[in-house]
DNA sequence: TATATTTTGAGAATGTTTCTCATTCTCATC
DNA sequence: GATGAGAATGAGAAACATTCTCAAAATATA
């Protein structure tokens, strides 16, 4: 066994093919620090890159997913937004009047997981506390009108 | 004034139309338990009103949504699901493997809750926490082939 | 380099949800 | 019970996000 044995992969991609377009959108969802969706990582990837596919957008968003790169969110829209996985876990409270998402955690959110692995058994891979109100501003002005 | 001023409005549906169909939907909703589908309701809804339209389904859910009759719920899939509010405040286990549902509440929540209102102002109006996983029985049907 | 395998682009297809509009129903009033 | 105004309905079209298909192109491997 020599060191020619210890091939150098891309140990983000783990032997799937580095391509332009993966590469686009990884450094797209890297810039773009959180809550993209699949329609604007498109529309973004096609400045850079005019004839990028949709299709395609989907099908990276999916092996990234399956990679851990990304994270898929729904934050109570119809669709999905998208952010790379090195941010810390957090939680998100969306503003039903302006859209504005805040982003936030909490230990009490550990403690509830543990406990529920403890009653429930089960085994968990996916968190998401989805929190809908209205936020400090908005509140304020409906409160002129009302 | 007169006691024929005092008029027995329809409690449930605040002076909207009282329809055949929004009666049936309600019905089926009550009975279901919740978790239902606006297919699924649809599906349910036409074994007893052969015309009814899917359309009419969505728009007495956005209706009953209004009207806070009932809660709308996306539990990670494309679609939302319904069920009437009555049933107590609780939160969701979404098993990946088998996609059984599995209901819990925890005082967490109402702690967690609080603190965000007071540390970031928001005037909350929707909670709503989501987790996959696996569940005790797929997790151990796993192990036997890992 | 040659070959086998992956990936891509483009558009069709799918699935959920919303819209449109002519027709029908509901409800307050007579 | 009949009437009229406004609300609700059915059917299908439309809109929306997402997935599929398949021939062509790019990539990885020997």
């Amino acid at each position: 066994m020599t060191t020619r044995n210890i091939r150098k992969t891309n140990n983000e991609m783990k032997g799937r093919a580095v391509t332009s377009q993966r590469k686009l959108l990884l450094d797209i969802l890297r810039k773009s620090g959180g809550h993209i969706s699949a329609k604007e990582l498109y529309r973004s990837a096609s400045r850079r890159n005019e004839s990028i596919s949709l299709a395609t957008v989907y099908r990276s968003l999916q092996l990234f997913k399956e990679l851990d790169l990304v994270e898929e969110r729904r934050l109570g829209q119809v669709f999905c937004t998208y952010e790379m996985k090195e941010s810390a876990e957090h939680q998100h409270l969306v503003c039903r009047s302006c859209g504005k998402v805040i982003e936030f955690e909490s230990p009490l959110i550990r403690r509830l997981v543990e406990a529920l692995k403890h009653e429930h058994g089960f085994n968990l891979t996916k968190i998401e506390l989805y929190m809908e109100g209205y936020c400090k501003e908005c509140a304020k002005n409906a409160s002129d009108i009302v």
